[in-house]
DNA sequence: TTTTAAGAGCAAACTATTTGTATATGCTTA
DNA sequence: TAAGCATATACAAATAGTTTGCTCTTAAAA
């Protein structure tokens, strides 16, 4: 889905759901969307704090807040302290690179074993994470 | 295998890896090894702080990440800003509860696409995680 | 034993994130 | 389409989790 239509979506979901569709709203949407690396709230307000009039750090925390909340926006489960976003909320996975730490988006769903899982609780969803090493990276080794 | 033998193990290797073996790493070694809920630093100084005389929080953050380096323990993934530590390093994958957040252990490695993550990188180890509601809170539920 | 490099404790620093509060603004409805 | 109001924003200050500097202590090799 292009880019466009997402944001269309985005705005009419948001309403739906209650949360007004701000500049800075709008901005940190679009700018999760197009990126595919996973941006910290940090990361996306040192993107946007040149491009957009008025948009701070707090902003950028209290955004991604609400739009997790109503499920526009994902975690990134990740072995770090910094929180990361994804804006594919459907069922993906990621592969984590050892060296260079970027997060690429893998479409797969792992299969497990269900028996197992059910011996635990009911699921809703499962993702997976590669750990490795990125083609960029192996392509630097010399 | 039982904890007896686990924490020899460890005494061997970590000396072997040259770290010192002292008792403030051997109780936080051991209460990681016998607990499976994968906690935070800061409960695994709550649950030490009493039964082990002289230890500190601090001391608590530092053997984690001494054990961490050398692979003694392991980060688990999560979506919170709190690390989580487990003794198991062995592949393996997590359950976990949305409604009361309990992380439990899953046997299972998954099965991915492997084209697919062979087009981003090489794989070193994966790991699945499955969102869901545990038993207990299942059990709960009116 | 003795020696010494590595570990422990404390306090203070740091980083990521959240909250309080006064002001501004999307958007519903009259 | 203007008005009113609930919700959002910015700033500063607070908090939570984790790390670091320094001094004293100790595990364990010789």
């Amino acid at each position: 889905m292009d880019l466009e239509r997402r944001v269309e979506e985005f705005k009419r979901k948001a309403r739906a759901l209650g949360l007004k569709v701000t500049p800075q709203r709008l901005a940190v949407y679009k700018a999760i969307a197009q990126r595919h690396d996973h941006p910290s709230a940090e990361e996306l307000f040192e993107e946007l704090k040149d491009k957009i009039e008025g948009i701070s750090l707090t902003t950028v925390y209290r955004t991604l807040s609400s739009l997790e909340s109503v499920g526009l926006v994902q975690r990134v489960p990740t072995l770090k302290d910094k929180v990361r976003y994804d804006a594919r909320v459907e069922p993906h996975s990621h592969f984590v690179c050892l060296k260079c730490g970027k997060i690429y988006d893998l479409d797969t769903i792992p299969k497990v074993n269900r028996k197992e899982v059910e011996s635990v609780g009911e699921p809703v969803s499962c993702t997976a994470i590669c750990y490795g090493i990125c083609k960029e990276c192996k392509g630097e080794e010399v």
